[in-house]
RNA sequence: AGGCGGGUAGCUCAGCGGUAGAGCGUCGGCCUUACAAGCCGAUGGUCGCAGGUUCGAAUCCCGUCCCGCCUACCA
């Protein structure tokens, strides 16, 4: 695959690089493997993903920010659907004119990089410690530059049409400068503050984490109740799920109004382990009656209730933790224990003391580190913190005033509720791979210096020069909400700032609303004016057949690549479920998926396209996808499908002069098929505009697979397929089903190329194009409503004679006639218009029947042979002459079963008709419908009592 | 506890006020010279349950039961 480096030829000069089409015909089948790297490397060498900062280039511009993948990352389906959606927006806002950036960059991702470096270090037996802060560094650095661009070269696979030399990496210089501005920037204006309270804290990764990074999940524990010795006498009982925590208790709460504890507020309680003594205290906040014993053990350090309660009545705050969960000083003799462990020598403890009065079972809600999964520990913590409440009101907004757009609107909801109650966000981090945060503590004074300098030369307080900047680096979000701007070089107000800010999409999962589109929204409000986007598109999360969220744990992750290049069940399910025995693994793999237990040996290799075009067929308005393998083959069979159209039309085209225009069709199947582009070419539009990806690819399948292949190109036989005796055929009448044939094809592949680029570009290439066309089908133009002609009289005629067709197809199967003898047909119309109409199509008729010479078509008022099948199409009577293969007793029946379902809609439509109130109050089309439907139901009716008469004949 | 989804053909899902659709699967027949990764035909659903609005409800409203996800929580 081609570099980024020589990858920018420039859209300028596009003559250099040589076309890779193969010469010679197409292959029988579709091999994705072999085309896919070919034309990545030739979009690449000829700059079609460049977007322009050219002053002489009006196009508007589309730009679409990429949801930057950390920089640890390897491509999975999560990834793979995201990068599907948005390249099939910037691919066809592109074939639309647009002057489109889709911007791509990895994410430094603070706490996941460093673990890995760490990881690698603990391998050599080091730690970063050891190494100190910049050797660790150094480390990083050299990691990120060996393997950090593993997932952007699994971006390129999947064909993305990103502008990669704009590539921006969120720890670039240029980018952390935008960093240190913004923060350097709210601080000033009162917008970041440094303050201690009780955090959230990560005893494994060692930091502090905001609100959102912990996960709560409600576990099976245990509610374990002991006494506290009351000084003077007695006891009070109390119930807690962190026995541990009792060792930092400053108080213990009853509510005021209980009369079982009226006379022991005020009094002291004895700590039976430490030599401590503290109040019971009265909280009606606190404290429900009906829990437990009606009596809180309080521990103000390492509980958010706790903590508030102590700040109400005063208490005294004991940290009993260190920063990897191990009892502390305080702890007495506990000192040195895990916290887990510290559990389990209180309770003993408790025991040996005679305390201990009860346990049951109860569930409880844990909290634990998004990246860890750690249990998170509420401690008391210096930390830096911004106050989103300003920044939130003109977010929310934006969205209110419609300035931006989140689509499915239903989390609109979601955001606003989240931005009215939204808490401070925590955005130091104890960590060293990040921003630095830029503010300097003096030796002297209490003065906190915060500059945009590498270095303050003094303390902005004393004039000291001594200064230590803060050691923790800021949260990797609080980079990335400004990259829709810092991408762009701000804070200068470079040209392309100017250009592409704001963006036109943001697309991205649901499960990073928060996180990442609500605090981007913020930032760009605030430093920009306007905000970032003016629509956010969020899709649904991939999971597994079952539902399930794919993961390790349940061995049912399955890598896109192997989707795409091929695997065996073996390499799938070692990867799903490492280390496990292969039978257990395969086992849970097809029970996540069971239409894969009908595929043999594993994954073909179904390429790229397939692949992307499965992922867009999924509604993006439910909230999960379920990923099906078996789809994605049958996608690749549709790749196949469009694969082999082309090949089969190909040799009708050569010689083909095309222009631009839609041509010229007398024939109703060109005037028809014109119409179905047409019509398929405004739902790929609106599909593209409404984000809804499943309704543009729905629209192209059928009208490829159905119109297209099972009809259109059948009927070209007769008239292209000079094997098959197209003697009558003129060459006006030749020329015009050459030139639909070819515009058509040529449209269908740009309707396609968003969703499926490779395949199309590779056929498209090969097909016979009007002058001037650009070097690339992406800077083709998308197909719309123009490419076609709207033509409702041809539809309906091809409709008549379609279902002509299929009813004289049905007899034939029902009859068990072989498919390839012939059978004599006569179709039969009182309708003069109906009649002239099928006479004029009816070589279509005779080749997609089978029929034996000529269609026969009459008028119903004459004689009827004698010895036919009989049905209905639409008003038109189809009689099969069946040459004593028919069954007398078969015929009827299939004649009982149609008279039954027709007097079933007749019913429906009478009870309609005769209903009070309906003739009146329906709108009058609906009615008429309604009636003429009857009468045409009632005249069926009465055609197959005949067709039942006939059926005796046969006998 | 609150919020948001979802419950439609054997499976996965569309449809969201005018007599139920797709893909896959199933059944039957075909190697008909683009495609067996194919062609032709068929089968299959009281649209979670119970009310209401309406001439008419899978579709709107109320209730109810399941299933997800999110947010916040009683030690």
């Amino acid at each position: 695959m081609t570099t980024d480096s020589s990858s920018e030829a420039g859209a300028a000069a596009p003559a250099a690089a040589a076309d890779p089409t193969p010469e010679g015909g197409l292959s029988k089948g579709f091999e994705p493997a072999e085309i896919e790297a070919r034309w990545y490397a030739y979009w690449l060498e000829h700059g079609v993903f460049h977007a322009s900062e050219a002053a002489d280039d009006t196009r508007p511009t589309y730009v679409l920010p990429m949801p930057l993948p950390n920089v640890t990352g390897s491509l999975h389906m999560g990834h793979a659907m995201m990068c599907t959606f948005e390249d099939i927006l910037a691919r066809a806002h592109r074939m639309m004119g647009r002057n489109t950036l889709y911007a791509p960059g990895t994410d430094h991702a603070g706490i996941a990089t460093q673990v890995v470096v760490e990881r690698q270090l603990a391998r050599e037996g080091k730690t970063r410690h050891e190494l100190g802060r910049a050797a660790f560094l150094e480390r990083v650095w050299q990691w990120k530059g060996q393997a950090g661009g593993r997932i952007v070269e699994q971006q390129k696979a999947l064909g993305l049409s990103a502008d990669w030399a704009r590539s921006k990496f969120t720890m670039d210089p240029d980018y952390a400068r935008g960093v240190r501005e913004a923060f350097v920037r709210l601080y000033e204006e009162g917008l970041i503050y440094r303050d201690t309270r009780l955090i959230h804290w990560d005893c494994q990764a060692q930091t502090v984490l905001s609100n959102l990074e912990v996960n709560n999940e409600e576990e099976n524990g245990e509610l374990f109740e002991f006494a506290y010795p009351i000084e003077g006498g007695g006891e009070i009982v109390v119930a807690t799920t962190r026995p541990e925590t009792m060792l930092g208790d400053t108080a213990v709460a009853v509510h005021p109004d209980d009369p079982r504890y009226q006379g022991v507020v005020g009094k002291n309680v004895i700590h039976p382990l430490l030599d401590r003594k503290f109040p019971i205290i009265a909280d009606a906040i606190l404290v429900d009656p009906k829990f437990g014993t009606g009596a809180v053990k309080v521990t103000p350090a390492h509980d958010f209730n706790d903590h508030e309660t102590g700040k109400r009545h005063g208490l005294p705050v004991i940290a009993i933790l260190d920063k990897a969960g191990r009892v502390n000083e305080h702890g007495g003799s506990f000192a040195g224990l895990d916290r887990f462990e510290a559990r389990k020598a209180v309770k003993r403890a408790l025991k040996d003391k005679e305390l201990v009065r009860g346990s049951k079972q109860h569930k409880l809600v844990i909290p634990r580190s998004d990246r860890t999964e750690t249990v998170v520990e509420p401690m008391l913590s210096t930390q830096w913190f911004v106050r989103t409440k300003p920044l939130a009101e003109p977010a929310l907004a934006a969205v209110e005033k419609g300035e931006t757009l989140i689509l499915p609107e239903e989390w609109t909801k979601t955001y606003a509720h989240w931005m009215q109650n939204i808490l401070d966000w925590c955005i130091s981090r104890q960590l060293w791979w990040g921003h630095r945060i830029p503010a300097f503590y003096c030796d002297k004074c209490e003065h906190v210096t915060v500059t945009r300098d590498e270095r303050p030369a003094a303390c902005g307080g004393c004039g000291a020069t001594e200064l230590r900047q803060d050691e923790d680096v800021l949260d990797t979000w609080f980079s990335s909400a400004l990259w829709p701007f810092a991408y762009h070089g701000w804070p200068d107000d470079t040209a392309a700032l100017r250009r592409f800010y704001p963006a036109s999409d943001l697309e991205t999962g649901y499960d990073i609303l928060f996180f990442w589109v609500a605090r981007m929204m913020m930032m760009g409000i605030h430093f920009l004016g306007k905000p970032p986007f003016a629509r956010i598109l969020l899709h649904p999360i991939v999971v597994d057949e079952t539902g399930d969220k794919m993961s390790k744990v349940k061995g049912n992750v399955i890598d896109p690549l192997d989707l795409m290049h091929g695997a065996s069940f073996d390499d799938v399910v070692r990867k799903a479920l490492p280390g496990a025995p292969i039978e257990e693994a395969l086992a849970k793999f097809k029970k996540a998926y069971p239409s894969s237990a009908s595929m043999g040996k594993g994954f073909d290799a179904y390429g790229t396209d397939a692949l992307r075009f499965t992922l867009a067929s999924y509604s993006a308005l439910s909230k999960r996808i379920p990923l099906s393998p078996k789809k994605i083959e049958g996608n690749r069979h549709f790749c196949n499908k469009i694969w082999n159209a082309t090949r089969f039309a190909l040799p009708y085209l050569e010689g083909v002069v095309r222009t631009d225009a839609v041509p010229e069709a007398k024939s109703l199947p060109n005037r028809w098929l014109l119409a179905r582009l047409a019509a398929t070419a405004s739902a790929v539009r609106a599909g593209i505009d409404g984000f809804r990806f499943d309704e543009a690819t729905a629209a192209l399948y059928r009208f490829v697979w159905g119109d297209l292949c099972d009809w259109y190109l059948e009927m070209c036989k007769p008239v292209l397929g000079a094997a098959l005796g197209a003697t009558d055929v003129s060459a006006a009448e030749r020329a015009e089903w050459q030139r639909v044939l070819a515009h058509v094809l040529d449209a269908t592949l740009r309707g396609l190329h968003p969703f499926m680029p490779f395949i199309t570009e590779e056929l498209w290439q090969r097909l016979p194009r009007p002058a001037g066309v650009p070097v690339s089908i992406a800077l083709a133009k998308l197909p719309g409503p123009e490419d076609g002609r709207a033509d409702p009289e041809a539809e309906r005629a091809m409709d008549i004679v379609q279902a002509a067709v299929v009813a004289a197809r049905t007899i034939r199967s029902e009859r068990d006639v072989h498919p390839g003898s012939k059978v004599h047909l006569e179709l039969r119309s009182s309708d003069p218009a109906v009649r002239a109409l099928l006479l004029g199509e009816r070589r279509f008729v005779e080749t997609l029947v089978r029929t034996d010479g000529a269609v026969v078509v009459a008028d119903r008022a004459g004689e009827r042979p004698r010895g036919v099948a009989m049905t209905m199409a639409r008003e038109v009577e189809v009689l099969l002459t069946l040459r004593g293969v028919v069954d007398a007793d078969k015929e009827r029946a299939r004649i009982e079963r149609e008279i039954k379902r027709t007097e079933k809609d007749v019913g429906v439509l009478e009870k309609k008709l005769a209903s009070k109130g309906f003739a009146e109050r329906a709108p009058a089309e609906v009615v008429a419908e309604a009636k003429s439907e009857l009468a045409a139901m009632q005249a069926r009716l009465a055609l197959l009592a005949e067709a039942k008469k006939l059926a005796d004949e046969l006998e």
